[in-house]
DNA sequence: CTTAACTCGAACATCGATGTACGGGTTGCC
DNA sequence: GGCAACCCGTACATCGATGTTCGAGTTAAG
């Protein structure tokens, strides 16, 4: 409840968790986040199956499904922040585009999957505050680039933003089915976004 | 199981239907299709309630969930077809194209919100054996346009048709969360598809 | 008008998932 | 070595959803 840092688990009173603890903890989330890439409707039984760990274990981490959906949010957001911190975003907008794209495409695929299939388990207001802050990045370099000239005005910024995260939504879609490699889908991806965001 | 024609629910042995089994049939399959395509996780009892009628009587008309979810497919599915025999698709691709988005894009809109709502309540399979021939009529329209040198080749051609159906339910998106009016959507549409589609 | 089709609500059985409680065993840490 | 933290399985209470059954009332259609 009042926590303060992030999500759950009551450490024990010297304020440091023990090894093992933390070993399950971790487990539990890599399980947690394997599952909910691949679908949506992921039960707590199962995290703790995947994760070889006893479900009352993970009750005992996470008090409730929420909080275990929340925690795995807060581990990929941090995750797209660290990277967003190492990109040079610097000199021509859609030069930097492409590098952001390329450099954590992957990255945007597998937190965009994360965020369908978790859907309904945390609140939309707790979801939109923590993806705001990243979303406003991308924005930013876009309006930078529109007023650059390198970005068409023709159509709204909102526009261009979720049409990016679209694409790249569909392309690691195309990946699961088979239609894309690995190796293609970034070139496919900046083709496409330089195309739609050329004046 | 073994009815021949779609789903289910016995006729009398006339071989007709009562018009108020008619009226209910239709009344929960309305209901049905207004509470999927506005969110996912829709139960049976909602939809016999949004219908206003009984459980059981829906269960008598359609056995099951599945069911129910098939008929309500079948039925967007047979709209489309239709709705494909009236526009011309003659002429230019390019042209032929436009023409196609801006007179059923509503249309695609909302089948695929029912598509992607209804995910898990019926079979994979089902769904594609049913889906494809409707992709295929694209999937040509596509080919003809690249052949012409109307459309670009330098992407393969099953993203072009993933990046289309992408756009049109991200303009869905859009219009839901109230950043793009129904006036704009088919222009907005429009335009990006021709940019990313321009050789 | 008469019959069969249809509808309804209430009740029941089942199932899977969530979260809690208990009690006995391990294991990190000082 | 000893204590507390941690783990485990089992069991239990609860909840919501799915289908089914029953019995009685209503309504379309010949």
């Amino acid at each position: 409840m009042a926590d303060g840092k992030t999500t759950a688990s009551a450490r024990r009173p010297s304020g440091q968790r023990r090894a093992d603890a933390q070993r399950s903890i971790d487990r539990i989330l890599d399980a947690g986040l394997r599952l909910y890439t691949s679908r949506p409707g992921v039960s707590v039984a199962e995290v703790a199956a995947a994760a070889g760990v006893g479900r009352v274990t993970l009750y005992g981490h996470f008090p409730s499904r929420t909080e275990l959906a929340k925690a795995l949010l807060e581990r990929a957001f941090a995750e797209t922040e660290a990277a967003w911190r190492e990109v040079d975003t610097s000199g021509p907008a859609d030069e930097a585009l492409e590098r952001v794209l390329r450099e954590q495409w992957h990255l945007m695929e597998r937190n965009r999957n994360l965020r369908d299939n978790i859907i309904g388990d945390v609140s939309p207001q707790w979801l939109r505050a923590r993806h705001d802050p990243i979303l406003k990045r991308i924005e930013d370099l876009i309006t930078r680039g529109r007023d650059d000239g390198a970005f068409r005005t023709d159509l709204p910024l909102s526009w261009l933003i979720t049409a990016l995260y679209s694409l790249v939504h569909a392309a690691s879609d195309e990946i699961s089915a088979g239609r894309l490699t690995t190796g293609q889908a970034p070139d496919v991806l900046v083709a496409s976004l330089r195309s739609l965001y050329r004046p």
